[in-house]
RNA sequence: GGGCCGUUAGCUUAGCUGGUAGAGCAGGGGACUCUUAAUCCCAAGGUCGAAGGUUCGAAUCCUUCACGGCCCA
């Protein structure tokens, strides 16, 4: 067969740093016969897998490699990007590049065609020329299928229209692909496939990966907050034997060569204050907790928390360092003001301060410390026809229950809740003025429960009656309430210094920090029915 | 757990008071040297979520189930 001068040049251009190329102009030949009556490809009638298993074949009997390991000198699209963002319409740059990334769009065009390629950067158009490429490279260019992953090497154009693209010399196929990649137009639209094959999701809706490059930079910003502050980060078990340190169920799961059961964690707290009774004055983990509830738009079953807790500091001092860690986060990613579900949200410190009677006096008339049972409160809801509000069985359940209907979504800018009721907060302590309620705050921001923060109970004695208050609950039909932890006691009597403790949802966070309506837009891999 | 809505080609979808499915994109064949949701021509592609029921006849009506979404608790 002739060669092919333009080809030939492209041979050349691109002679050093991939030598595979050399041999493939004949291969391309022979390959190109069998690919040559595509007829036998009709015999599928449209089954679109088994046709690019056929293109698949076709590569394998060619001598060129069909799924191999590098592509030399490659370079990231948003790189050249910027480099070229002058070159003018119509004009073609010096020097050789080299790009690899999925084929996202084919515009043919006669004998000229127009690809468009996206690494992890970026979009590149490519410029692909019959005259540039021969007649053969040229009909097994085109023979790639969208969803192919390949390299392309060739010079920088703008094309007369004004789009930057790579005049491609030479290419080679990376990864065959054969399934079809969503629709182009309308994209992955199907909720349950976007969670349950998020791959595609990430392929075909760019947005989705800038959530969680988002969720990736809020989390780095954090820890370099707490780093910064001196904290030590450690991590503690999730396989536990008891549970505890927040209100909640949990999975439960088997060690066999122990013949016990053991428990997820549905929290670090006590773990992170075995540390502080040992020293570590400041500590944080992050990581997962498993929570045995529903799943919600703010709910999975297993989601990223933070807890800090520092010694010889208040709950005061802890409301401070949230709003700075929070307001840090989103500078991180943004900016103090952020958008979320069509609110301006102002992270601006300071974050207004309530305590959670008043805010229930607001919402509702009725003061949870005058009502002191759970048959007073239930009347003075009945009294006020608060039917919506489900009857708990303790008066503590009680009153988280009507905080929760009541107030909490209508938190929507960043708000403090504080002095939590003594029985729905079994770790904090008593406020010097009212025996009551405790220090303690919640921070609420789009009406999400986003931290929560108490000055630490360190009086063992008392941690003590709180259990066993606890226990009672659990009784009364509480199956959140927390569990008797003897281990903890024991390290609580050899005595832990005044702290400060907080746990933040990260989810949540990131969910304000992206505009994401819904936890399950900045899990990956969320939890769904099976 | 309850209510409402949804499930039709690989993707996005139309399908009225019942007469066993229509399109766009993707894929196949062809044309095209500046496209970018390229365009034009041709051909193909469906166990209408599953199982029962009503009916001469069911994507359509009824029942149950599965999965999903939203709302409520």
């Amino acid at each position: 067969m002739p060669t092919d001068p333009v080809a030939d040049r492209a041979t050349d251009a691109a002679g050093e740093p991939a030598p595979a190329t050399v041999s493939t102009q004949d291969a391309a030949g022979s390959g190109h016969d069998s690919a040559d009556p595509d007829a036998s490809g009709g015999e599928h009638h449209g089954d679109v897998t088994a046709d690019r298993r056929q293109k698949l074949e076709q590569w394998r009997s060619s001598d060129e490699p069909v799924f191999p390991t590098r592509y030399e000198g490659r370079e990231e699209i948003a790189g050249l990007l910027t480099v070229y963002e002058g070159l003018e319409a119509g004009t073609e740059a010096d020097g050789e590049h080299a790009i690899a990334g999925r084929l996202m769009a084919k515009r043919e065009h006669g004998k000229i065609a127009f690809f468009v390629l996206k690494d992890g950067t970026g979009r590149l158009q490519l410029f692909i020329s019959r005259q540039d490429l021969g007649e053969e490279r040229f009909a097994r260019l085109l023979d790639f299928d969208v969803g192919d992953i390949l390299g392309a090497r060739g010079a920088m154009m703008r094309t007369r229209r004004g789009e930057l693209s790579l005049k491609v010399q030479d290419f080679a196929l990376l990864t065959k692909s054969l399934r079809p990649l969503p629709e182009k137009f309308h994209g992955l639209t199907d909720i349950e496939t976007r969670y349950r094959r998020r791959y595609l999701d990430l392929i075909v809706n760019d947005e989705v990966k800038e959530t969680f490059i988002r969720r990736a930079h809020i989390i780095s910003a954090v820890r370099r907050f707490l780093d910064d502050r001196g904290f030590v980060e450690v991590e503690t078990p999730i396989l536990q034997p008891l549970y505890g340190g927040a209100m909640a169920r949990p999975f439960v799961t088997h060690h066999n060569e122990l013949e016990r059961d053991l428990y997820l964690r549905i929290a670090v707290e006590l773990y992170l204050k075995r540390c502080i009774v040992g020293g570590i004055d400041k500590v944080y983990e992050i990581g997962k907790d498993f929570r045995n509830e529903g799943i919600s738009f703010k709910h999975n079953p297993e989601f990223t928390m933070l807890e800090t807790y520092e010694a010889y500091v208040d709950y005061d001092h802890v409301m401070d360092m949230v709003e700075q860690l929070v307001g840090s986060a989103a500078q991180a990613v943004g900016e103090l003001k952020v958008q979320f579900r069509g609110h301006q949200i102002d992270l601006t410190p300071p974050w207004p301060r309530l305590t959670m009677r008043q805010s229930i006096i607001d919402a509702c008339g009725i003061d949870i410390l005058a009502a002191q049972s759970v048959a007073e409160l239930q009347a003075a809801m009945k009294d006020r026809h608060l039917d919506e509000v489900e009857l708990a069985p303790t008066w503590g359940a009680q009153v988280d229950e009507l905080f929760s209907a009541l107030v909490e979504p209508g938190l929507i800018q960043p708000t403090f809740i504080t002095e939590h009721p003594l029985e729905l907060s079994p770790f904090a302590k008593k406020t010097p003025h009212d025996q009551r309620v405790t220090e303690r705050f919640e921070g609420f921001i789009a009406g999400m429960e986003t931290s929560n923060a108490f000055s630490e109970l360190n009086d063992a004695d008392d941690q003590r009656a709180r259990f066993e208050q606890q226990l009672a609950d659990f009784r009364a039909g509480d199956e959140s309430a927390h569990q008797m932890d003897e281990d903890f006691l024991e390290a609580m009597e050899h005595g832990m210094p005044p702290t400060g403790g907080m746990g933040m949802g990260l989810d949540r966070i990131t969910m304000l920090l992206t505009d994401s309506p819904s936890i399950r837009d900045v899990i990956l891999f969320p939890q769904l029915r099976s």
